[in-house]
Formats: C-alpha cells, sequence, structure tokens
DNA sequence: GCGGTCCATCGACGCTTGTCAATGCATGGG
DNA sequence: CCCATGCATTGACAAGCGTCGATGGACCGC
C-alpha cells in the first residue's frame, strides 16, 4: 500500500494548457486529481475550511458526513499524501487543517491562458 | 454502464473553501475531478489544447500516449461525459477540443478566497 | 460495389478504491 | 492503575477503473 507522501517539488506545474505536458508532471498532477475526485473528500475539504480557526477533529467530520470514522480517517490520510490537509496531533485529537496555497497551485494549473480563439 | 453526460446546471460552483459543501454540488464536482484524476487524460488534455487549431483526432493521440485506440477512445469519452471536452465528427475523423471555459471554471472553483489567516 | 481507414463499442482481465467491523495504540481523568 | 476517549491501522469485500484484443459500423477512394 502506497503509503508515500506525494513529492511537491515543482511549485506550479506547467498549465495544462499551453505545451504538451510531460509524464511525470501528468502523474504528480493526477495524484491531485484524483484526491479531489471524490463528493467526500471534497465535502471533507469544505467543512474543514468552513470550520472555525479553519481546522477540525476527526470527531467533527464523521457526522456531517455520515460515515464511519476508520472510513473519514481513510480519506483523510489521502487528502494529507496529496498534499492538501495538513495533520496535527494536540493531546487525544487530530487536527486537520488546508495547506496554504494548495488549492490555489491547482487553480492556477487549469487555468487557460487567454485563448482569444 | 453509466453513458450519461454530467449535468453542468450551474455554471460555476461555489468555491471549496467559504462554506459547507452540499452533497449535489460535492458529486458534480468530483465527477469533473476525478476525469482529470489520471495521467493520461491530462495529457490527452494538454495535447489537444497544444495541438493545431486546439483540436485533434484520436489518430493524433494514440502514438503520444503510447496506448491503444480503445484505450483513447474510452478516456476521450470520459473527458467528454465530463463536459471537459467536445467532439465533432468530420467525415471519417473525430476532433476534440477543448470545452471553452470548463478548466477556468475549476479553476474557480478551487481558488481560496483571500483566507487572511 | 469493395477494400481500406478511422473510430466506437464489447467482453474480459487484473488492479485499485470506498466502505465497514474489528483491533490496536496513545492520551488523559478518576 | 484502570478505564474511557479519539484516532489509525488492518483485513475483507464489492464495486469501479484502466487496459487490451476483437468486433462492427461509418465513411472514402477506386
Amino acid at each position: 500500500m502506497a503509503t508515500e507522501v506525494i513529492e511537491t517539488l515543482d511549485p506550479c506545474c506547467a498549465p495544462i494548457v499551453g505545451e504538451a505536458m510531460s509524464v511525470n508532471s501528468a502523474v504528480t498532477l493526477a495524484a491531485k486529481f484524483k484526491a479531489l475526485g471524490d463528493p467526500t473528500r471534497l465535502r471533507l475539504l469544505s467543512i474543514v475550511a468552513a470550520h472555525e480557526d479553519r481546522e477540525a477533529c476527526v470527531c467533527d467530520l464523521t457526522e456531517p458526513v455520515a460515515l464511519s470514522q476508520p472510513t473519514v480517517s481513510h480519506h483523510l490520510k489521502i487528502l494529507v499524501d496529496a498534499g492538501l490537509l495538513t495533520r496535527s496531533k494536540r493531546g487525544t485529537w487530530s487536527f486537520y487543517a488546508l495547506v496554504p496555497g494548495a488549492l490555489d497551485q491547482l487553480a492556477e494549473v487549469l487555468r487557460t491562458p487567454a485563448v482569444t480563439s
């Protein structure tokens, strides 16, 4: 089971539109988009971001998404591995928060450079 | 086999960050991100966009991604169903092109509204 | 009409993924 | 010291996904 954290070497991959994308860029990018490609994970991101102090523990998340605690932990791990969330343990709780700028970086990749068709 | 085209009702979903996301929005959005969550499909998008006239037929795409023609057609169908590509048959060829603004719309959803933490 | 080209669909195959119940491991309160 | 709480991990299962070869249909040149 691949537990490795996705590399975030290139701070801002080349945009999808513009030039033919390299295989490595495609793999790195696809991993992040795949993490976003699940409704539960999108909602988890959203709930975390909407929570006060922009962080939340697992116990705050299981009830809104109506899934078991292991399943929620599983999704959170995927989001952390994708570089979209951070985890910080404080006492018994694990607090998850957005990685600042991670989503904006993906947004930048998606932006098409003024096609002027 | 779900052949249905993904609904593109809401022209611009609410951003992920800002408020807890509805289940329907999450499902719709996740479907698009899932389409982007594969390296081959990202490269196909990129190659189509980089091609002259910003469109390409299947025969232009099989060789760059080094996959069989049915596999490429399969991926292209997924991208069309996700509302990211259009298909237009001209003669024997099927030409695929980016849906204008589709990627930018997704980019908009990802942008975090000036968190000012 | 006939063969050739381009492409979509089908059927099949292994691998991945989303989900859960059960378990284990810290941490903190009595 | 012992129990309760919060969470991660494991094992298992069905469903989904990526890939291919084979097939079939549409179109074109001859």
